[in-house]
DNA sequence: AGCCAGGTAATCC
DNA sequence: GGATTACATGGC
């Protein structure tokens, strides 16, 4: 795969809401997000990519004055709509206007909530995906290991994504839904190995190419994405939550199941009704953020994709540009 | 060798 | 309606 170098195109002062705490470190980067090549951090900085239209553009990430600032690096003519786009793709992204106030105010008063809130404090929920992009993500959870999720996240990437390099580091860049609409289901079973899914990712880019943003508003999104054939309820609430950045929702799964089970009814297991009724109980309105921090705080002593240092990003350049597949 | 993964749809009664 | 089962694949 070809190595395309962006160049140096804006950089974004990005003032973050409110008055209460911020956690860059925790909003930018997620303890247990898995590796996916499309960004990388240190305790610094965070580097990601991000497709807005025609454009890839790389993005460099740091906090200063409670202010996020991003470096834009592009690979085509950058113009004012595409400032525009990535001003707004980035505050929502992080959650830059919202206000945790409401959620910390009922967080205090949870026993359970005590250590994540000492932990997280200022943490918000982070999705630079976009609906498409998210919905691929949330297919590839669907029923596996996250051993399996990143191998077939990998190959997707690596096959129909690009590879990209700038201000000094190397990353993935998704494909858009025009791109992964030249792909056959016979390619992402047989060479992208996402056995079952290979017929519902080939469902993907027709409704996203159909559904671009505006026309899913007022929409019941949960309803409305599982028009798509292999999208239930799990993968629809979380292309839902994050399309909405609603706090009251989240999808709830295998794993988070277990882990909120744990930390709310002190038990290794727990049906979905009862915990998501326990969860609305505890956190009204704000439910889905509390997983969040339950989740997070989970995986903060034994990240999934841990920080890099800084000397190391040499080694993590030659693994993305050395692959060969 | 089987069982099970950060589900879903089809097919039972 | 609610309960069961096939669906791909790979790791333990």
């Amino acid at each position: 795969m070809t190595l395309l170098h962006l160049d140096h195109a804006d950089t974004l002062q990005l003032p973050v809401a409110g008055v209460g705490p911020f956690d860059s470190l925790h909003t930018l980067w997620k303890p247990s997000h898995y590796a996916t090549g499309l960004e990388a951090h240190t305790r610094q900085s965070s580097w990601r990519t991000f497709r807005v239209g025609d454009l890839t553009a790389g993005v460099q990430l740091r906090y200063e004055d409670r202010t996020v600032i991003a470096d834009i690096y592009t690979d085509g003519d950058y113009k004012p709509f595409h400032r525009e786009q990535l001003t707004a793709r980035l505050r929502a992204s992080y959650g830059l206007d919202e206000d945790t106030a409401a959620f910390t105010s009922l967080a205090e008063r949870v026993p359970a909530m005590r250590e994540p809130l000492a932990a997280l404090a200022g943490m918000r929920q982070s999705c630079p995906e976009d609906h498409f992009e998210i919905a691929v993500i949330a297919l590839l959870l669907q029923n596996t290991t996250i051993s399996r999720t990143t191998t077939m996240t990998r190959n997707l990437l690596a096959h129909h994504g690009k590879l990209v390099h700038f201000d000094g580091i190397t990353l993935r860049a998704w494909f858009t839904p025009a791109e992964l609409a030249e792909v056959t289901a016979e390619t992402f079973k047989e060479a992208d190995r996402l056995g079952y899914r290979a017929n519902t990712l080939s469902n993907f880019p027709a409704f996203f190419v159909n559904h671009t943003g505006e026309d899913l508003q007022g929409e019941n999104l949960v309803e409305a994405f599982q028009e798509i054939k292999g999208v239930g309820p799990y993968t629809a609430a979380v292309m839902a939550s994050h399309a909405s950045r609603d706090p009251a929702v989240f999808g709830i799964d295998v794993w988070n199941r277990k882990i909120l089970a744990r930390r709310i009814f002190d038990a290794p297991d727990a049906g979905p009704e009862a915990i998501t009724r326990r969860m609305n109980d505890l956190f009204p309105g704000h439910a889905g953020t509390a997983a969040l921090y339950l989740v997070e705080h989970e995986y903060l002593n034994d990240p999934v994709a841990p920080l890099l240092e800084p000397d190391s990003i040499g080694a993590w350049n030659s693994a993305l540009e050395n692959t060969t597949t």
